[in-house]
DNA sequence: GGAAATTGTCATACG
DNA sequence: CACGTATGACAATTT
């Protein structure tokens, strides 16, 4: 059982990742399950002491994670929705806020509490929605090991929330971006980046070694990160959006994705014990809150900080969509009852799990729904009408993301990112804030006109396939078979990849079909109007021409009577016209013709 | 709440 | 045969 079940629990890793990707809250999780074994014991002790400066790193981690949340949005919604509802939403925003107020207290720099403004702006939703996910964090946040990201959760418990959750979400989205990339491009924040994006491997290198890592995981994560960190390193503080973007990838999937790792495999063995499919939600649920009530102390910020690093880091990492399919999931859910469906069953299907979308309780939301929440194509959008807007975010977050992972982006797909952006910041707040139940529609509504993610772009996030859907779909074949040649992509991966080819080129043929068939109605009418134009006009022409007719068979009547009055026979008498006619034949000649030798003549003739 | 209009997909045929 | 396109039919969404 032990093996197994230790498999099943990477197993249920790297599913959580995917769920969390499409939506799910998986990170919640992990964490519980990182919580119950490590992160009372070492996390008290060693974070209480180290708080302080782990406290900055975190904060500044944080920070990098919240961007990366606020650019893309993904996750950091995710959490909220999948896990619950308002109240959740408005607990998690606390969290969030404490770690900025911390953050800005560190003194790190000026920018830095800009930085703090910003996000307790931008993320009034997200932390409102995160209040769940705290529990969750707190939880989470045991493992020894992963001290920056308890850390970065200290600071949250430790300090009430305050700000972001009283402050109504702004919808600033333009202005918030631009603060963001400013923000970004500074040289302190980014640094701030690099160092935690350092410690966090430092750290994880450490865990690594003590259980580690699924080994699928880790390639992967590892062949992704290498390329940012090395951009990184050399970037070190540029220019905003592109470091951003970068630093983002960099730091997260370091960061969040290994520490998560690590825990997961830590706990693992403990959960084991304890883990039976039914009880599953049971025990985080416990442990959640044991974990809480216990270590109080411990960082678990993660409200925020945590979701949204787990968040960010599915996209930064790529799972590997191997471990993705679906397999470990089903066995998952088996057990644990929740309704986790395949993600991909066809390369059509996005993903399937249908959490409700409005999760009833916050508590069990964010255990039972948010972490097990799967998301058909459907399912995904409804995430992100959520409450929390989980899919505004999660829209956001793609693009960027996906940007990120340096793959060239189509022109049009950068400039719909562009679009997007603005509005991140904005959908999520007006979300956040309220939340309405309702919301759905109207969310739906407003996210179409807002132009979210596609579903083959959430799927395409969803299973992080590195590239963007533009290119799936524009690039010529030999460049398409050339791109897919240069990176490794499992099956679920590539059939989606083909799906969206597909689909995406019948798009646009229907698009141009429905264009053309348009185009031919139009046409169709005009020459219908040209039509009946030339057939009055005939009308007219034929009414004129009969009128001219008669006329002139008139004028014609009077000359030959005049013409027939000028005749005169031998004695000079004038011929009687029902007697005789004249006839002119084709040579012009005149003949006075009889009429009955007329009707002889016909009679003749026939 | 429902009808009309859009839009996305699928299935199928064709080049 | 693989691909891409065209198009009717449906279904999901939006207006």
């Amino acid at each position: 059982m032990g093996p197994t079940l230790y498999m099943d629990v990477d197993l249920i890793d790297i599913l959580w990742r995917q769920d969390i990707d499409l939506g799910a809250g998986r990170e919640v999780f992990d964490y519980c399950h990182r919580q119950k074994e490590h992160e009372l014991q070492r996390q008290r002790v060693q974070e209480e002491e180290k708080r302080q400066q782990l406290l900055r790193e975190q904060e500044k981690a944080l920070l990098a994670q919240l961007q990366l949340d606020e650019e893309t949005g993904e996750f950091v919604p995710r959490l909220a929705p999948s896990s619950q509802s308002p109240q959740s939403a408005t607990t998690a925003a606390s969290p969030q806020v404490t770690q900025n107020v911390s953050f800005t207290e560190d003194g790190d720099a000026m920018s830095f509490d800009e930085c703090m403004q910003l996000l307790a702006e931008t993320f009034p939703l997200v932390e409102a929605t995160a209040t769940a996910s705290v529990c969750l964090d707190v939880t989470v946040a045991p493992a020894p090991n992963s001290n920056h990201v308890m850390a970065c959760e200290l600071p949250a418990l430790t300090q009430p929330p305050l700000l972001p959750a009283s402050q109504p979400p702004q919808r600033t989205s333009p202005d918030l971006e631009q603060a963001w990339m400013e923000l970004l491009s500074l040289p302190e924040l980014q640094q701030c980046l690099n160092m935690q994006m350092k410690d966090t491997l430092d750290q994880t290198g450490g865990y690594l070694p003590t259980n580690t890592t699924p080994e699928v995981q880790d390639p992967n994560y590892s062949f992704y990160t290498l390329p940012n960190l090395a951009e990184v390193a050399s970037n070190a503080a540029e220019v905003c959006p592109p470091e951003f973007i970068n630093a983002f990838e960099e730091s997260f999937p370091n960061m969040a994705p290994l520490d998560h790792l690590n825990q997961m495999t830590l706990k693992a063995p403990d959960l084991n014990t304890n883990f039976s499919a039914a009880t599953f939600c049971d025990v985080f649920y416990q442990d959640i809150v044991n974990t809480k009530v216990t270590s109080v102390t411990l960082p678990c910020g993660q409200g925020n900080g945590g979701n949204s690093l787990a968040e960010i880091s599915h996209k930064p990492t790529f799972t590997p969509m191997e471990l993705h399919d679906l397999s470990p999931r089903e066995a998952f859910d088996r057990g644990n009852k929740t309704e986790i469906m395949p993600e991909f069953p066809d390369s059509d299907s996005g993903v399937s799990v249908e959490a409700s979308p409005h999760a009833s309780s916050p508590e069990k939301s964010m255990y039972g729904d948010g972490s097990f929440g799967g998301y058909s194509d459907s399912d995904m959008e409804e995430m992100d009408s959520n409450p929390e807007s989980a899919e505004s975010d999660y829209s956001e977050m793609f693009s960027l993301s996906f940007q990120p992972d340096g793959f060239q982006t189509s022109p049009s797909v950068s400039a719909q990112q562009q679009d997007k952006k603005p509005k991140h910041g904005k959908t999520e707040p007006d979300e956040e804030t309220g939340h309405n139940d309702p919301p759905f529609t109207k969310d739906k509504k407003r996210r179409r006109s807002e132009k979210r993610l596609s579903r083959d772009e959430q799927r395409a996030k969803a299973l992080q396939i590195p590239f963007t859907v533009d290119m799936i779909i524009n690039l010529p074949v030999d460049d398409f078979n050339e791109m897919m040649s240069k990176h490794q992509l499992n099956e679920a991966q590539l059939a989606l990849v083909r799906d969206i080819r597909r689909r995406g080129k019948n798009k646009v043929a229907a698009q141009n079909c429905r264009k053309r068939k348009m185009e031919n109605i139009v046409e169709l009418e005009y020459d219908l109007d040209s039509l009946k134009e030339e057939k009055e006009r005939l009308q007219r022409e034929k009414t004129k021409n009969y009128s001219s007719l008669r006329q002139m068979k008139q004028e014609l009547n009077t000359l030959y009577l005049e013409v027939f009055s000028l005749v005169r026979d031998e004695e000079g008498k004038p011929y009687s016209p029902s007697e005789y006619s004249l006839q002119q034949t084709t040579d012009g000649t005149v003949f006075l013709v009889p009429r009955i030798k007329k009707m002889l003549f016909k009679k003749n003739d026939n």
